[in-house]
DNA sequence: AAGGCGACCTGGAAGC
DNA sequence: TGCTTCCAGGTCGCCT
């Protein structure tokens, strides 16, 4: 479900209900996610939330003595409900406060996780290794450009590779570059300059947009308040495979790209 | 070092 | 109707 925009629209969902409030209940139904769900969250307990950040798709709730880090992975969503909700299949884990709210996860496919990174253990290795913000002033002209040389990959594995930016995922890494004009299956080191710049104004203005619009709701993704996120309707190749372009009316080709699909049209996107 | 690919897991849709 | 196969928003870690 998740790439950037899905994130950020939780984390905005989210940050009324929980910011400033005590943790009164840490629950842990199904403690194997991604990774083991650590101890530590226990103690959280009695602690209060000071500020909900995100970094790439991590949720990061800050608290006196560390941060909860939260991943959607593929399939997972959460939710601010009142506490006393029926646990429901794939409810995995709760921060209940004191509010009588309570924070809720729920993933099918347990490829998300729920980390702790205590204060002063400076970013866990994963953290360590993302490149830059897409919205930041660090997402430069000239960043992608030097980034690509020498790189063989295909611009389109290029860009879902959380070194070189993070947050862009299979969906919106599809639609820009539709919009830059860019086949996916063109080498990243081959493209000039130019062309990397518009894409990197691209990718900016695509995660924007579908921040604004609340996301992209396919199967499963709602905001936390549980309306559905408007970016779908917004789609110009992603799921449109073997429909028409919106530009120029030529069929919609699929093809498969480190075992993820990437849909393109063949007229509007060059090598 | 860079690139390719299997692995992790469930469930819905499509195919037979 | 029911069984099987394929596919899905991510990304780690092993192999070449």
């Amino acid at each position: 479900m998740p790439e950037l925009p899905e994130v950020e629209v939780c984390r905005l969902g989210i940050t009324p209900h929980i910011i400033d409030q005590q943790v009164t209940d840490v629950v842990v139904r199904h403690k194997q996610l991604r990774w083991p769900i650590p101890d530590e969250v226990q103690s959280l307990v009695g602690k209060k939330v000071l500020a909900i950040k995100r970094r790439s798709k991590y949720l990061m709730i800050e608290f006196s003595h560390g941060t909860l880090l939260i991943h959607l992975g593929m399939s997972g969503t959460i939710r601010v409900i009142d506490a006393s909700t029926p646990v429901a299949k794939h409810d995995h884990f709760d921060l209940a406060f004191a509010n009588k709210k309570a924070l809720r996860l729920n993933d099918p496919r347990r490829f998300g996780a729920v980390l702790w990174l205590a204060e002063h253990v400076d970013e866990q290795g994963f953290l360590s290794k993302l490149g830059p913000e897409p919205l930041s002033d660090d997402f430069t002209h000239g960043y992608l450009f030097n980034k690509a040389k020498n790189r063989k990959v295909p611009i389109k594995t290029f860009l879902m590779s959380n070194p070189v930016v993070v947050g862009v995922g299979n969906i919106y890494a599809n639609e820009a570059l539709f919009k830059a004009g860019i086949l996916p299956t063109a080498l990243a080191g081959n493209l000039s300059e130019k062309r990397l710049n518009t894409l990197t104004d691209i990718i900016k203005k695509v995660l924007a947009d579908a921040i604004e619009q609340g996301g992209t709701t396919l199967k499963d993704f709602t905001q936390a308040d549980g309306r559905p996120g408007y970016f779908a309707q917004k789609l110009q190749v992603y799921g449109r495979a073997g429909e028409k372009c919106f530009t120029c009316q030529e069929t919609l080709e699929e093809i498969r790209q480190s075992n993820r699909s990437s849909v393109f049209c063949p007229s509007c996107q060059q090598e």
